[in-house]
DNA sequence: TATTCCCCGCCAGGGT
């Protein structure tokens, strides 16, 4: 970071300079979207500040700041301020804020490509529309790693009229990233599926004696927990210098471990993504990562925690849980130094963002309807924002629009003498609290008896305990004594875990770049070529693959159909990720069971999808074309999904954000059961008396495409529809359906029957490989 | 809803 910030600030001191005398006030505003970072940069923006000579005051705004030195800091402003997007929206609800402005110059947006995509990154636009209108001659920045859709990062950032006038400058020294793979000594001892690693626990500990210290970054919050023990239980004597950082884990033991880490006493911390971002770590030396990086960026991101420092190369050593995923790695390192990095693609149009907006806007002031339209159409997200969407917006925060206007709370907006605004006291508080985009799941807080914290678990998670179970959080062992107002009370315990907590996260998809990469090098293989180390270890299972089955080139799609244990098996290997696999398995099985009425069973991985079934499927039947086709795909997904539901569960996120629903003080959050039952009576009422509602569409729509990934599923099938489709009929499982098949079989039975099932059946295929 | 499944944010005003 102070790489960046020297130059960065003395560019704005100059440009200052040049406007002529110095004005008191506020110059340049600095937003991060990183709480943990923000001190930081105010320590690193103040020192670069006193070396240039420049007498600025640098301070902090975020809810770290207390509300005394936060009411101080409005009257007596500091010449830089430092803060998140969050608390510079509530900024924007003081009326005396906007007369602190007349000195701005300057905003720089830190980390830009962590909000693009986001309505964070909306929201966040929306306050720069806001402070542009205020100080029109308004400097925008915005700092980003690197993305596949810079140009519209760029634009997105600020706003389409100026972005023609807009430069990216990009730094001029490359950064070397070297990326290797722990090889397992014998691919064909090595699993077929799963998902833990375990098998590999000896070669990391090895790899984390030998170097300094090292970052071992897991996919899970609950991997991080195993993982932690599996290396303690190998190495005890690193008790103390090993540490756990996970989202889960309360504030406080997050710093400690980060604190140690920056002053280099720690060997190892096993961490998730919380690590990716925020303080640099200069002393990092090995950067491991376990399981899939599921995208080029995300690999990129990770393997850069190692050598931070300009002139020395980022390092990363990928450990496979299974076997398929040393393609994946072999797919990712291509694709990076291709370049070939993820788009982050910006949202569009997300009313309850705007919602939310416009009542934050009617605190601050009040304002004429054509007045702030302009303004919001001044931001990239609602450019094209239609007179009718504004009308309905404005509609809905003054009366509830159509179906809540019997209720007084929500008539947020008066409309008095052709000006919105708030007047409400205690709208003002409720809102003020509720700004933001963030919606997470209602969690249990957990303690010790003593008092301190040490993280939170999932209220789902913690109902099922009963007092006495032992579970691992933070890496301790722990026992359950009580749960009493929303915390779980716990001790230290003695023995072995009767749960691990499970934390429901995103269910991250394979991105398109890297499917697209490893059907490339699987399609390379399929030719004989094998261009990767990764690729040579796993060449006997391709070889295997090729030999029951086969290897699809680029223009082919592979099905495979085989009878096992009594059941007909249909595969099919699109590459395309989970969550398009999710609605493509759906959608599949509804289109042949049109043809012939069978009930399927259905299993999905990121590389394929399983139908399952009694009788045989009729896939002659059907020609690709037919399978494939996009006609009637809306109507077909609405059927063979439960896409209402979907609509519905979404729901939740937009009635948080648009204020419909409040999850009360920050850290004393209404239960998530509360919260559901709140929005699924909401969306109901909604669809009841105001069917059209542009609330309820937008539910609709963005289910669609975060949990399907729409956009990318209707892509996938017209890909598909043009592929020579492939059909196989192997006797046997083979590698590619042999991780389906086990993830057919996990819905049927406990963890340890099937690591025994699968090590079974994967000696059995052994054996009729040898043969 | 499910279970292998990242991360990120957060009031105000008056009292001592």
């Amino acid at each position: 970071m102070s790489v960046w910030l020297g130059p960065i600030l003395q560019e704005s001191a100059k440009l200052l300079q040049n406007d002529g005398e110095m004005e008191s006030g506020l110059k340049v505003l600095w937003i991060t979207p990183l709480r943990a970072l923000a001190g930081d940069t105010v320590n690193a923006l103040q020192t670069s500040a006193e070396q240039l000579g420049v007498p600025w005051r640098v301070q902090l705004r975020t809810s770290d700041v207390g509300s005394s030195a936060k009411a101080k800091q409005r009257k007596d402003i500091p010449d830089t301020l430092v803060t998140t997007p969050e608390s510079l929206t509530i900024l924007l609800t003081y009326e005396d804020f906007r007369s602190r402005l007349t000195s701005l110059r300057c905003v720089v947006v830190d980390e830009w490509h962590e909000l693009l995509g986001t309505k964070r990154g909306v929201q966040t636009e929306l306050a720069l529309a806001r402070l542009r209108k205020f100080c029109p001659e308004l400097r925008v920045w915005g700092i980003s790693a690197t993305l596949g859709n810079l140009e519209q990062a760029l634009a997105t950032l600020v706003g389409p009229e100026r972005s023609r006038d807009a430069v990216i400058v990009q730094g001029d020294t490359k950064k070397e990233t070297e990326i290797a793979s722990l090889l397992p000594a014998q691919i064909e001892r090595f699993p077929w599926a799963g998902h833990s690693g375990g098998t590999m626990v000896g070669e990391v500990v090895g790899m984390i004696d030998q170097a300094k210290n090292t970052l071992v970054f897991t996919n899970t919050r609950s991997q991080t927990e195993v993982w932690y023990q599996a290396i303690l239980k190998t190495r005890p004597d690193w008790a103390g210098m090993l540490a756990i950082h996970h989202g889960s884990l309360d504030t406080s033991v997050r710093q400690w471990v980060e604190e140690r880490l920056r002053a280099g006493d720690l060997k190892a911390v096993v961490c998730t993504s919380s690590l990716d971002l925020g303080v640099d770590y200069p002393l990092v030396e090995q950067v491991l990562q376990v399981g899939s990086p599921k995208g080029i960026a995300r690999l990129v991101q990770r393997a850069g925690r190692s050598g931070h420092r300009p002139g020395v190369p980022s390092r990363l050593t990928f450990v496979p849980t299974h076997a398929l995923e040393l393609v994946e790695l072999a797919a990712a390192r291509r694709a990076m130094h291709r370049r070939q990095i993820e788009a982050r693609l910006p949202e569009n149009k997300p009313l309850d963002v705007l919602v939310q907006h416009a009542v934050t806007c009617g605190i601050e002031g009040s304002y004429r309807s054509e007045e702030l339209l302009a303004e919001v159409r001044d931001t990239t997200a609602f450019e094209s924002l239609t007179d009718a969407e504004w009308e309905w917006v404005l509609k809905f925060c003054k009366e509830g629009g159509e179906s809540l206007h019997a209720y007084p709370e929500f008539h947020r907006l008066q409309h008095i003498d052709d000006q919105y605004c708030v007047t409400d006291k205690r709208t003002v508080r409720q809102h003020r609290m509720s700004i933001g985009t963030i919606t997470s799941d209602a969690e249990v807080q957990v303690q010790y008896l003593k008092g301190s914290k040490l993280g939170s678990v999932e209220e789902t998670f913690a109902a099922r305990l009963k007092p006495g179970d032992r579970f691992l959080l933070a890496g301790k062992l722990l026992e359950l004594v009580r749960v009493r107002d929303n915390t779980a009370y716990v001790k230290k315990a003695r023995g072995n875990p009767t749960a691990v907590p499970r934390w429901m996260g995103g269910r991250m998809p394979l991105s398109s770049e890297l499917s697209a990469a490893m059907r490339e090098e699987l399609a390379a293989a399929a030719r004989g070529e094998y261009r990767e180390a990764e690729m040579e270890a796993v060449k006997p299972l391709l070889v295997l693959q090729q030999k029951w089955s086969r290897l699809p080139s680029e223009k082919q799609l592979l099905v495979e159909q085989l009878e096992f244990k009594k059941r007909h098996l249909l595969l099919f290997y699109p590459m395309e990720g989970r969550l398009v696999h999710e609605g493509l398995a759906a959608l599949l099985a509804l289109r042949l069971s049109r043809i012939k009425p069978i009930t399927f069973s259905i299993a999905i991985n990121d590389y394929g999808l399983l139908l399952e079934s009694v009788e045989v499927a009729p896939l002659e039947e059907l020609k690709t074309a037919e399978l494939f086709s996009i006609e009637n795909l809306e109507s077909d997904i609405g059927e063979s999904l439960n896409s209402t539901e979907m609509a519905k569960r979404h729901f939740r996120e937009i009635a948080r954000i648009s204020g419909m629903i409040h999850s009360g003080f920050p850290g004393r959050s209404k239960t998530m059961r509360y919260l559901q039952a709140s929005s699924n009576l909401f969306y109901d009422v909604f669809a009841q008396f105001e069917p059209d509602s542009l609330l309820l569409q937008q539910s609709r729509r963005e289910a669609l495409e975060k949990q399907l990934e729409w956009k990318r599923l209707m892509a996938t099938m017209q890909r598909l529809e043009s592929l020579e489709c492939l059909v196989e009929r192997p006797k046997k499982p083979t590698p590619l359906a042999f991780p389906l098949i086990v993830e057919r079989m996990r819905e049927r039975l406990s963890s340890e029957t099937l690591a025994d099932r699968v090590l079974k059946m994967q000696q059995q295929l052994e054996i009729a490989a040898a043969h």
